[in-house]
RNA sequence: GCCUGCAUAGCUCAGUAGGUAGAGCAACUGACUUGUAAUCAGUAGGUCGUUGGUUCGAUUCCGACUGCAGGCUCCA
């Protein structure tokens, strides 16, 4: 019997059936049938080596290509499992799937996997791809496999059988002595897996993500489809952990955290003035966008938190202190307080939309495995404000704060943005018909935008959902940093109402907003973005004038007084060093404009300029400096290749 | 909070198979007046995270605690 395939470009073909992926390949091309790891058929990813008896519209899905890599890196998690048991039988297997980058798998075992071991199985690793081992596909039988599985003491893998639904086929793939449940593709045998693998680390995690249950050992290792890709994939971490913001923050002495004050930041002379600067930026873009500054209480009587619902939720994670015989919480978030400020004074229809904006300082209790450099702390500030407005004004208001959002990473030099609608969680306040208003109000917005968006069923806040921006830095991890959320209840909870059109009392409709989320953590990103090299509008040190001889003192003293008049954040270097050393110095603090004043520039009343990451000096008058430099960093330009193309 | 690992000079790190530690840079002193990524010489600097135990003796071995790192869980 023949079949006809289809082929992706539309081509068809006819082979006699039964006809399998490995032979579609080599029909092809050696070439492609060395590279092939597995086939879509009708959409489906199958084995190389599974039969096709029908026709089928294929693909060949090659090694280097991001499915490919998938399967790779999921056969690297079986090949893992298999080195496991050989070496440490008593071990139970859980799950192991692919990842971005690589794979890891779940182990169950009394005793702690050491980092030696990770050596040992990744040897063992190697031999079995060496071995060739065919992996087999086959078909079972749910309760035998229940069975099966019990009987050779993996009862975690019993348990995800016994959990599947009753419509799955149940399969099993086979190599050498290693037998595991999946639902496959893998490839036709371990040795096309090749060497371009290496166990990572060591982790422990909930057996099915869930923290009330037993703790697994996770092993963690990346795959690739060969070395070079490797060995390219480690360069790049390597890469980006020179980028890790602790390291910077202390190399440029821009902050720093010690045991005493866990989860709290020491900024410094350098870290602070970034600070200011993002966090007047951010006061001066509100402004135009109509939104009110405040300032709210620290600390604040337990009771505001038990009326919000914030002390029943977080009870456990807010930093609480008694005087005079009454509780008190430090505050971890701003919205109450800023209800007592809109509740001041009755408020009308006409006042809304009210927005009302603080760099409010929250305080809370986080996990201590939960900290994480500047970029998850105890102590932060966050650029917070509250939209009072009518459910018909969110649409608006909404779309907006979007537009402000975009306006915002721009300047900061971010492009890739992810979008999170997060829907209504177990444990939540407020009725259903309020929450689908509220769901279908952000969905709307996202929509309008335009804008691609992923959907976290559950993740939304108790009081409503939200949606959430999140940045990506230089490892790749997801920073969360902006948010909106709709409430339809705190300000209800709290007493919030104004009068409407027709005098009624009505009560409005609460979005709570960020862009930078915390300034704590969008510093640690801004530092990794820009691997410290921050762009001149936010440098703290935007220009270094450094002397070549003493006798250029003078006049390097004006220059600096000079730059600072025209506010631009300037020091100066007098040491009696050489010009070399200052500028490996300064060069090193990555400091944008280094001006190197001598004997020449102090009677010409000139300026040499090097520009930070290029080794050209350039002279010109002191004064063809400023307005070029107050210019680009009025102009928020992002680096100085832009400026030259945009002048 | 849980799992694994780590904690030595201001910084980056070496070291001690148990006999109280060393380098480079930085700091300080002196000389050098210098033209774009490290001038030379000298000086000083450490309860080896805290705390119990084992030992004649612990920075080193064992335990607890604190902090940090990588994950897990959490993130108003």
């Amino acid at each position: 019997m023949s079949i006809n395939i289809t082929f992706p470009d539309g081509a068809i073909k006819q082979f006699d059936a039964p006809i399998t992926g490995i032979e579609i390949a080599d029909s092809i091309s050696s070439g492609l049938r060395r590279n092939s790891v597995a086939i879509t058929v009708n959409g489906e990813q199958w084995d190389l080596t599974r039969e096709i008896t029908a026709d089928a519209t294929v693909d060949i899905i090659t090694r280097d290509t991001d499915a490919g890599l998938e399967v790779l890196r999921h056969d690297a998690a079986h090949v893992m499992a298999e080195a496991v048991k050989e070496l440490y039988p008593e071990t139970q297997v859980t799950i192991g799937p692919s990842i971005e980058n690589g794979f890891y798998y779940d182990f169950a075992r009394e005793e702690a996997f050491t980092p030696e071991d990770l050596i040992a199985i990744e040897a063992r690793m190697k031999e079995i791809v060496k071995r060739n081992e065919a992996i087999v596909r086959e078909v079972w039988d749910r309760d035998d496999a229940i069975e099966y599985f019990k009987g050779i003491g993996e009862v975690y893998k019993a348990e995800i059988i016994a959990d599947l639904p009753e419509s799955e086929t149940i399969t099993v793939y086979k190599q050498g002595e290693f037998l595991d449940l999946c639902r496959g593709p893998h490839l036709p045998s371990t040795g096309i897996l090749r060497d371009g693998f290496k166990l990572t680390k060591l982790a422990g995690a909930y057996w099915r993500g869930d923290s009330n249950n037993a703790q697994l050992q996770r092993i963690y290792g990346t795959a690739w489809s060969d070395k070079k890709q490797l060995k390219a994939y480690l360069r790049r971490m390597e890469e980006a952990e020179k980028r890790d913001h602790r390291k910077l923050g202390k190399a440029l002495d821009l902050f720093h955290m010690q045991d005493e004050a866990p989860g709290s930041v020491f900024w410094h002379p350098k870290g602070w003035a970034v600070y200011q600067a993002v966090q007047q930026y951010m006061g001066v873009k509100q402004y135009e966008r109509g939104y009110q500054e405040i300032k709210t209480p620290q600390v604040v009587d337990i009771s505001l938190w038990e009326k919000s619902g914030h002390a029943s939720k977080f009870g456990d994670d807010m930093f609480t202190l008694s005087t005079d015989d009454r509780d008190y919480a430090i505050k971890p978030m701003n919205c109450p307080c800023h209800v007592q400020v809109f509740n001041q004074g009755l408020k009308s229809y006409r006042d809304l939309p009210l927005r009302l904006a603080e760099f409010g300082s929250c305080h809370r209790n986080e996990m201590s495995g939960a900290l994480h450099g500047i970029m998850r702390v105890r102590s932060f500030v966050q650029d917070d404000a509250h939209i009072f407005c009518t459910e018909d004004q969110i649409q608006e208001e909404v779309k907006e704060f979007i537009d402000f959002l975009h306006e915002v990473y721009a300047d900061f030099g971010f492009d890739q943005i992810v979008y999170k609608l997060s829907t209504r969680p177990e444990q939540r306040v407020g009725s259903d018909e309020d929450w689908d208003r509220a769901e279908q109000a952000l969905e709307q917005a996202l929509n309008d935008n335009g804008l691609e968006w992923d959907l976290q069923p559950g993740e939304g806040a108790f009081y409503g959902p939200k949606i959430e921006f999140s940045l990506k830095d230089c490892i790749g991890r997801l920073w969360q940093c902006g948010t909106v959320q709709v409430d339809f209840s705190m300000p209800g909870r709290l007493g919030a109402e104004y009068i409407a059109e027709d005098g009624s009392k009505q009560v409005p409709v609460m979005l709570h907003r960020a862009i930078l989320g915390s300034l704590e953590r969008f510093l640690g990103i801004l530092i990794e973005q820009h691997a410290g090299a921050l762009p001149a509008w936010l440098a703290p040190q935007q220009a270094m004038v450094a002397t070549i001889v003493t006798d250029a003192n003078d006049y390097a003293q004006e220059v600096l007084k000079a730059l600072r008049n025209a506010g631009i954040r300037a020091e100066v270097d007098l040491r009696n060093e050489k010009i070399g050393y200052k500028v490996r110095e300064h060069s090193l603090q990555k400091i944008p404009a280094i001006l190197c004043i001598g004997k020449r520039e102090a009677e010409e009343g000139t300026v040499a300029v090097r520009r930070f990451g290029s080794k050209a000096q350039t002279v010109m008058p002191l004064e063809e400096f400023i307005e070029q430099f107050q210019t680009e960093i009025d102009d928020k330009q992002l680096s100085v290749t832009e400026q030259t193309s945009a002048s």
